[in-house]
DNA sequence: CCCTGATTCGC
DNA sequence: GCGAATCAGG
Protein backbone atom coordinates (compact mmCIF):
# COMPACT_ATOMS: atom_id res chain seq x y z
CA UNK A 1 0.00 0.00 0.00
CA UNK A 2 1.70 3.07 -1.33
CA UNK A 3 1.15 6.41 0.15
CA UNK A 4 -0.91 8.27 -2.18
CA UNK A 5 -1.77 11.80 -1.84
CA UNK A 6 -5.59 11.21 -0.62
CA UNK A 7 -4.10 8.68 2.04
CA UNK A 8 -1.51 11.80 2.97
CA UNK A 9 -4.31 14.09 3.32
CA UNK A 10 -6.39 11.66 5.25
CA UNK A 11 -3.58 10.80 7.33
CA UNK A 12 -2.80 14.54 8.24
CA UNK A 13 -6.33 15.06 8.80
CA UNK A 14 -6.56 12.15 11.19
CA UNK A 15 -3.32 12.86 13.03
CA UNK A 16 -4.21 16.52 13.41
CA UNK A 17 -7.87 15.59 14.58
CA UNK A 18 -5.68 14.31 18.03
CA UNK A 19 -6.48 10.46 17.03
CA UNK A 20 -3.45 8.24 18.01
CA UNK A 21 -1.25 6.68 15.10
CA UNK A 22 -2.86 2.74 15.66
CA UNK A 23 -6.52 4.67 15.64
CA UNK A 24 -5.13 6.43 11.93
CA UNK A 25 -3.72 2.75 10.92
CA UNK A 26 -6.71 1.25 11.78
CA UNK A 27 -8.98 3.56 9.62
CA UNK A 28 -6.38 3.88 6.53
CA UNK A 29 -6.33 0.29 6.63
CA UNK A 30 -3.53 -1.73 5.25
CA UNK A 31 -0.92 0.03 7.69
CA UNK A 32 0.42 -0.48 11.02
CA UNK A 33 0.31 2.01 13.38
CA UNK A 34 4.28 2.05 12.73
CA UNK A 35 3.63 3.19 8.68
CA UNK A 36 1.78 6.00 10.49
CA UNK A 37 4.08 6.93 12.66
CA UNK A 38 7.17 7.00 10.17
CA UNK A 39 4.93 8.47 7.79
CA UNK A 40 4.11 11.15 10.04
CA UNK A 41 7.71 11.55 10.66
CA UNK A 42 8.15 11.55 7.38
CA UNK A 43 6.02 14.28 6.69
CA UNK A 44 7.46 16.25 9.25
CA UNK A 45 4.35 16.61 11.47
CA UNK A 46 5.50 14.60 14.24
CA UNK A 47 4.39 15.75 17.90
CA UNK A 48 1.61 17.64 17.00
CA UNK A 49 0.32 18.69 20.34
CA UNK A 50 2.23 16.78 23.32
CA UNK A 51 4.29 13.85 23.47
CA UNK A 52 6.35 12.16 25.42
CA UNK A 53 8.66 15.12 25.11
CA UNK A 54 10.87 14.36 28.09
CA UNK A 55 13.82 12.38 27.32
CA UNK A 56 15.73 11.68 23.89
CA UNK A 57 14.56 7.96 23.80
CA UNK A 58 16.76 5.75 23.21
CA UNK A 59 18.70 6.00 20.09
CA UNK A 60 19.45 2.68 17.88
CA UNK A 61 22.70 2.19 19.44
CA UNK A 62 23.71 -0.38 17.17
CA UNK A 63 24.18 -3.60 16.41
CA UNK A 64 20.53 -4.63 15.07
CA UNK A 65 21.08 -4.95 11.79
CA UNK A 66 21.35 -8.48 12.83
CA UNK A 67 17.69 -8.84 12.07
CA UNK A 68 15.70 -12.29 10.84
CA UNK A 69 13.46 -12.26 8.11
CA UNK A 70 10.36 -11.88 9.44
CA UNK A 71 8.96 -8.69 7.93
CA UNK A 72 5.79 -10.77 6.15
CA UNK A 73 3.80 -10.82 9.26
CA UNK A 74 0.38 -11.56 6.71
CA UNK A 75 -1.96 -8.97 7.14
CA UNK A 76 -4.87 -10.39 9.24
CA UNK A 77 -6.79 -8.01 7.15
CA UNK A 78 -9.15 -5.93 9.83
CA UNK A 79 -13.10 -6.77 10.17
CA UNK A 80 -13.70 -3.48 11.03
CA UNK A 81 -16.93 -3.16 8.74
CA UNK A 82 -16.83 0.27 7.35
CA UNK A 83 -20.91 0.03 6.11
CA UNK A 84 -22.84 -1.75 7.93
CA UNK A 85 -22.74 -2.11 11.65
CA UNK A 86 -23.94 -5.99 11.47
CA UNK A 87 -24.60 -7.82 14.50
CA UNK A 88 -21.84 -9.90 14.81
CA UNK A 89 -22.84 -11.93 17.82
CA UNK A 90 -20.67 -14.56 17.47
CA UNK A 91 -19.80 -15.48 21.20
CA UNK A 92 -17.37 -18.48 20.52
CA UNK A 93 -16.94 -19.64 24.46
CA UNK A 94 -20.75 -19.56 24.63
CA UNK A 95 -21.45 -16.56 26.68
CA UNK A 96 -22.73 -17.94 29.57
CA UNK A 97 -24.33 -15.27 32.13
CA UNK A 98 -21.76 -15.76 34.87
CA UNK A 99 -22.27 -15.22 38.49
CA UNK A 100 -19.22 -14.76 39.41
CA UNK A 101 -18.68 -10.92 39.86
CA UNK A 102 -15.13 -9.77 39.67
CA UNK A 103 -15.01 -7.16 41.85
CA UNK A 104 -11.52 -6.33 40.92
CA UNK A 105 -11.53 -2.56 41.62
CA UNK A 106 -13.72 0.08 40.67
CA UNK A 107 -17.31 -0.14 39.23
CA UNK A 108 -17.28 -0.14 35.48
CA UNK A 109 -17.97 3.29 34.70
CA UNK A 110 -19.42 3.75 31.29
CA UNK A 111 -20.96 6.62 29.97
CA UNK A 112 -18.13 8.08 28.54
CA UNK A 113 -18.69 7.38 25.43
CA UNK A 114 -15.15 8.06 23.33
CA UNK A 115 -17.82 9.38 20.30
CA UNK A 116 -15.77 6.38 18.34
CA UNK A 117 -16.49 7.54 15.00
CA UNK A 118 -17.09 4.06 12.30
CA UNK A 119 -13.88 4.37 11.01
CA UNK A 120 -12.09 4.21 14.29
CA UNK A 121 -13.45 1.21 15.25
CA UNK A 122 -11.13 -1.87 15.51
CA UNK A 123 -11.11 -5.06 16.83
CA UNK A 124 -10.65 -4.14 20.76
CA UNK A 125 -13.07 -1.17 20.83
CA UNK A 126 -16.08 -0.89 21.98
CA UNK A 127 -18.78 -1.17 18.82
CA UNK A 128 -22.08 -0.10 21.17
CA UNK A 129 -23.90 2.27 19.31
CA UNK A 130 -24.89 5.60 20.59
CA UNK A 131 -27.69 7.79 19.84
CA UNK A 132 -29.84 7.20 16.73
CA UNK A 133 -28.64 5.72 13.20
CA UNK A 134 -28.87 8.50 11.07
CA UNK A 135 -28.64 10.92 13.58
CA UNK A 136 -25.33 13.10 12.79
CA UNK A 137 -24.50 12.79 17.11
CA UNK A 138 -24.55 8.46 16.27
CA UNK A 139 -21.09 7.24 17.35
CA UNK A 140 -19.99 4.22 19.48
CA UNK A 141 -18.71 3.34 22.66
CA UNK A 142 -14.80 3.20 21.59
CA UNK A 143 -13.97 1.91 25.28
CA UNK A 144 -11.77 -1.04 25.01
CA UNK A 145 -13.63 -4.09 24.48
CA UNK A 146 -13.00 -7.78 25.47
CA UNK A 147 -10.73 -10.10 23.86
CA UNK A 148 -13.49 -11.81 21.38
CA UNK A 149 -16.46 -9.46 22.23
CA UNK A 150 -17.17 -6.27 20.21
CA UNK A 151 -17.75 -4.38 23.34
CA UNK A 152 -16.63 -3.13 26.18
CA UNK A 153 -16.82 -4.51 29.61
CA UNK A 154 -20.26 -2.77 30.33
CA UNK A 155 -21.59 -3.00 26.85
CA UNK A 156 -20.93 -7.13 27.05
CA UNK A 157 -23.11 -7.18 29.91
CA UNK A 158 -26.17 -5.63 28.41
CA UNK A 159 -25.84 -6.98 24.92
CA UNK A 160 -25.60 -10.54 26.20
CA UNK A 161 -28.00 -10.02 29.00
CA UNK A 162 -30.37 -13.44 29.47
CA UNK A 163 -33.57 -12.84 28.12
CA UNK A 164 -35.96 -12.00 31.26
CA UNK A 165 -39.10 -13.74 30.30
CA UNK A 166 -38.47 -16.53 27.65
CA UNK A 167 -41.33 -19.05 29.46
CA UNK A 168 -43.28 -17.64 26.49
CA UNK A 169 -45.34 -20.76 25.33
CA UNK A 170 -43.24 -21.71 22.68
CA UNK A 171 -45.09 -24.22 20.20
C1' DC B 1 -0.28 -5.34 30.41
C1' DC B 2 -2.34 -2.09 27.80
C1' DC B 3 -1.49 1.79 25.30
C1' DT B 4 1.10 5.95 23.24
C1' DG B 5 4.66 8.20 20.07
C1' DA B 6 9.99 8.29 18.76
C1' DT B 7 13.86 6.67 16.70
C1' DT B 8 16.85 3.93 13.95
C1' DC B 9 17.85 1.17 10.18
C1' DG B 10 17.32 -2.52 6.59
C1' DC B 11 14.83 -2.90 2.68
C1' DG C 1 10.49 6.57 0.86
C1' DC C 2 8.74 2.94 3.53
C1' DG C 3 7.88 0.26 7.58
C1' DA C 4 9.44 -3.17 11.08
C1' DA C 5 11.88 -3.43 15.20
C1' DT C 6 12.78 -1.44 19.20
C1' DC C 7 12.71 1.79 22.66
C1' DA C 8 10.80 4.64 26.27
C1' DG C 9 7.06 6.84 28.79
C1' DG C 10 2.17 6.79 30.70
Amino acid sequence: MSWTDERVELLKKLWADGLSASQVAAELGGVTRNAVIGKVHRLGLSGRAKTTTSTQRARRPRNQASRPTRQAPSNPAPTVGATALKADTKPQSAPQPKVKEKPQHDAVVVPISKRASILTLTENTCKWPIGDPGDGDFHFCGCKSEAGSPYCEYHSEIAYQPNADRRRKRA
